[in-house]
Order: C-alpha cells, then structure tokens, then sequence
DNA sequence: GTACTTTTACTCGGATACCGTCTGTCCGAGTAATTATGG
DNA sequence: CCATAATTACTCGGACAGACGGTATCCGAGTAAAAGTAC
C-alpha cells in the first residue's frame, strides 16, 4: 500500500506550471527533465492530468502545457485522483458474507463503514490545499533564492 | 495504491478467534477455509500476527492459533500494521530539492507536511475500532441466526 | 509579395517490455500429542 | 503396567513460481508553426 510517485511528481509539474505567464506554455520534456522523472512516461501522467481538465495542452511546434484552471481551484486531491484513479483503498471483498451466509443484498461488512470513514478522514487533508496555497509556502524566506533561478530558468525553456 | 485483501482477511481470523473459548485453539487450514483464502499463504499472514504478538501459536498435534491478547487491545491498527508494515503511504523522493538545489539536511518537501497529517488522519480511524468493538457489532439482531450457525461450527473445529 | 507546399517540432494514444510486489505453492525442519513397542 | 521409541499432525521459515500493476520506452498519427517554393 504506497502511493504511486506520479502524484508527487504531477503536484510539483503543476506547481511549476503554476509559475507560468499567462498565455505561455512548457514543453514536456523540459517539465520531466525539471521534475527528474522519464520524459516518455511523464508525458503520459500530464495526458491524465490533461483528461481531467486540470492543465491543457497545445500542440504543435511551441507547443507545450499550462495551466487550465486558477491555482485556487485545483487541489491536491485533485491531481491525486487524476492519476491513481478515483478507487477506493479499500474494497470488502465477500469475506464477511461468505462467513455468515448472508444474500449480497444485506447492507455492507462491519469492516466497510469503518474504512469509508478512514478513506474520507485522508481525503478531506488533500481536499484542503490547493496549488495557490501550496504556491504560497514557496514565498518563504529560505527559499526566495532558490526560486529566482528556478525563474530565470522557466523564463528561458518557456514558449511565447 | 490498494490495500491489500490479506489485511481484510486477517482481520476477520482475528474475530474468528475472538470467538473461541479459553484455551481453545483453531488449526490454520480451518481458519482459512472459514476465511476463503489459500491456506498455505494464509499461515504467512498468521505468522505475521503472531511476530505482532497479535495471537498465538501453538505447535504439535492439537496445534493451533489462539488470541494472545484481550480484545480490547488488539486494534484494526495493529493487524493492518502486522500485514502491511509500518512504512508510510508516501515518502518523498526528492523532487524538491532537486528542483530547488537544496542541501539534503534542509527541511522536509512541502508535500511531506501534508502527506504525514493526511495518514495520520487514516491512521487515526483505524485506531480506534478494537476487536471487541468490532464483536459487538456482530451482536446485532439481524446477525443473531448465522452467527449461531458460525459457533456450532467454530465447537465443532476447535481443539482442546 | 502572396499563396501554397514542405519541413519541423510538438502532443496524442496505443502496443509493448521491464520490474517489483503481492499472492500462492512447496519443502525440510521443529514440536508435541498420540500410538506402538519392549521389558 | 510402565518407559521408551515411532508415528502423526500440527507450526515454522525459507525458497520459489505466477499474476498483477506501476514504470518506462517506442512508434505511427495528428496538429500547428516555421521554412521553403512557385508565381
């Protein structure tokens, strides 16, 4: 039970497309290459994220990705679900009926309403922040150097 | 990123065993019958509780598995970490300082916060339901029948 | 100089391979109760 | 009848095979900007 590193991968592509001007746009490779993960597959995650109207893609020479929707509204839970899937973690797999004969109409195994609940609990934490709030602790002191040439950079590889 | 059955089915063993008179102890391969599962793999995850110090074997002839502590102190938690280990659902890769060119002694990602709040929010849930919580739901009304059927079976199987 | 064609550089989606983990099976060894054996 | 040995029936732990999903790579197709070409 581990969470695919795509989603820590997609949150930091996002919070770098974040950083973006308005009406400009990255390419995948220099995304990958940004974030340290393969270029091919990487592609893949930002077509998911892309499917979920969380960023848009423009293709064609300067093409590239940028944001779809304000910072504000995209959620970390959002990227987590447009890439693991919207599956639950926990899904009763017959045993409590199977032991006490029950027809599968019966409502659901004592273990079921307790894992929903834990389930929810873990997702209201990635519910609450949002790119734009993740955005904002980046504003921090310790960082603000290391972010300028991160600037610098973004102005350099991003297209018109 | 799923949990994985063997927790489920473990749980259940647990409640089975709760059901056992003192000093009783049930064979692994009837455990798992009960449960549905493959016997052979199933004893692995007994074995697992029993390291947990969950329940208890007992070898030789009239052998068998047995609750080593009361009910009320054996946790959802605990089972879930017999099974699946204590590792963290998320561990940072490293993407942010990488991106940020920072020293590796620096303070954690700003997903690490996040991640670890929202686990222990998970966490949390299954801590605290215990098996004797769980038992007394199986008291119900509406389970009152089977579960009448379930310990003529459990008499019959028991040893000692 | 304008209209059209070709080239270039991206994204898109599928097919495929790799690899780690969970599941499942098998085996020899250890342990204790039962049974068999010898006196 | 009693003590000892052999058998039986469990658990223990490791080795190993299979299935599955996440990761990773490659390819042809689609798209749009740029470059080249013809008039």
């Amino acid at each position: 039970m581990k969470m695919k590193t795509g989603v820590e991968q997609s949150v930091y592509a996002v919070l770098l497309l974040n950083m973006l001007p308005e009406g400009a746009v990255l390419h995948s490779e220099e995304i990958s290459r940004q974030i340290g993960a393969s270029p091919t597959y990487f592609q893949k995650l930002l077509r998911k994220m892309g499917s979920a109207e969380l960023i848009t893609s423009v293709p064609g020479t300067k093409g590239g990705f940028k944001l779809k929707q304000p910072p504000e509204d995209i959620r970390v839970y959002d990227i987590y679900v447009a890439i693991e899937g919207h599956q639950s973690l926990y899904t009763p797999s017959g045993i409590f009926e199977g032991m006490l004969e029950l027809d599968d109409e019966d409502d659901q195994c004592i273990l079921g309403s307790l894992m929903d609940e834990a389930e929810d609990s873990w997702k209201s934490v990635l519910k609450r922040e949002t790119i734009a709030s993740l955005a904002e602790k980046l504003q921090a002191e310790q960082y603000s150097s290391r972010m300028d040439v991160l600037r610098k950079w973004l102005n350099e590889k991003m297209v018109v």
